[in-house]
DNA sequence: ATGACGTTTCGGAAACGGCCGAAATGTCGC
DNA sequence: GCGACATTTCGGCCGTTTCCGAAACGTCAT
């Protein structure tokens, strides 16, 4: 660590902020190929052991752990044993939003054949964090948009009085949620450059699909699997047409 | 540039995806402290020279302008000569929006006096991007969701139909903005800890403060500075009790 | 034109950081 | 206790990156 090695220099902005910094030691973090697949990883909110990350990353076990034990002293990762393994996982939704907005920014200038996911499977429905991306994302945000149960725009969301009775009837609870009006939050969907739900909507739709058996996690997959049970429901309650997968 | 070099390896959760790869490309140009003080220098929206810029970063114009195009390549800035200068900016609110969740994540762990700005003006009153930032723009939203214009949470906000009334009668248009209903966006302010307003709203309010001369920005300096006459209608429209400065 | 200034390009030197092999630590199952 | 497994630590190799000096390019002023 270079203790701060300021150069004084004439005319100039502002020398070396601590600030500046910080952001510095983040983003280097995130700045290198194994470390930026080990956290696209974890963007599903999961928990990986150390060994399926350093699978995920391209690297030995050794060299994994250099990385996940940097990232958790970074505040990036946090870290529970269990047994003989220890799970990662992002530390906080603060990183999965900071993620998030590198995706956004990586995904703009690129011809999204380029740069989304490739596999079918990832586009049709996969998990963000805590929330559902890809077109079963979108297309339940479209709905809930062209309903009136929610509003989005660039800076953010909110759900409609139409859409808290909606919700109510639907089993999805968003009145024990604190700080007054539940709230949502656009999440823009790289693959299909289109906004879908984030925030706590997200995640209680999200969360309520699979407990009601209407999406499974794929094994070893960022995907999620839609059940024909699903695939009923996801059309009788929000008129989405779920493609057969594969 | 190494051609992917995909190393296969059993039991792996997913090899190297290329989302992944460009993640990390743009990671990378903010994880280097020069050019993380470039980017933190440009966060209050302006655009600014690259001798100035080098200065910002402690290096040498030549170094400087090695990173500049570097970034400027990797779509986080976007230049526009005007004689012999050149003059670089943020690319977009999108890369704005990814430094704010950087920061964020930067401050999470440290204590507040070893992150946020040392200086008491930046503490006090100062540019994030668009909007207000600091003790003044935190004052403001805290009023402004006080008097129930605004909702707040952690997932995004919203203006209630007596904060449109309220923000018409006060010369702040937002019927103009698209996309239906206005928004707005917390901005969590890595100084104060609390939430601030940007998006739309944010960003209109602080234009109109600029525009009717309330605030005035400081000469080579990401802070402003309040105008007796904005303290006192900062006090009478806000109910804002705004410090004397230094 | 000439000189001053802002900016970029090119060169090489030095430092940093990632990677793996080998080996140590800790945990589970028997 | 003893192997098998998961994970971490240590040491050294090697590629990458950053940095600056020197020089070239473009623009403005005289």
């Amino acid at each position: 660590m270079s203790p701060l090695a300021l150069r004084t220099r004439a005319g100039q902005i502002r020398r070396m902020s601590s600030t500046a910094n910080q952001l510095a030691a983040v983003a280097a973090c995130a700045g290198d190929p194994a470390r930026a697949n080990i956290l696209a990883t974890l963007m599903d909110g999961r928990a990986f052991t150390a060994g399926e990350l350093s699978g995920a990353a391209g690297v030995t076990p050794q060299t994994a752990s250099g990385h996940l034990a940097r990232m958790t002293e970074a505040g990036l990762l946090s870290v529970a044993r269990q047994g003989r393994h220890r799970y990662y996982r992002l530390a906080s939704p603060h990183v999965a939003q900071m993620l998030e907005g590198m995706l956004v920014v990586a995904s703009e200038g690129l011809p999204p054949e380029k740069f989304g996911p490739r596999t079918a499977a990832m586009r049709l429905a996969r998990t963000c964090y805590d929330h559902f991306a890809g077109r079963l994302g979108v297309s339940i945000a479209d709905s809930l948009v062209a309903a009136g149960h929610v509003v989005l725009s660039d800076d953010g969301g909110t759900v409609t009085a139409g859409g808290r009775a909606f919700f109510a009837r639907t089993g999805i609870d968003l009145e024990t949620h604190r700080g007054g009006r539940p709230a949502c939050r656009p999440c823009l969907d790289w693959s299909e450059r289109r906004y879908h739900l984030a925030g706590v909507l997200g995640a209680r739709i999200a969360a309520s699909c699979f407990e009601h058996g209407w999406v499974r996690r794929r094994p070893r997959e960022r995907t999620v699997d839609v059940t024909p049970l699903g695939r009923k429901r996801f059309r009788e309650v929000y008129g989405v047409q779920i493609e057969e997968a594969r």
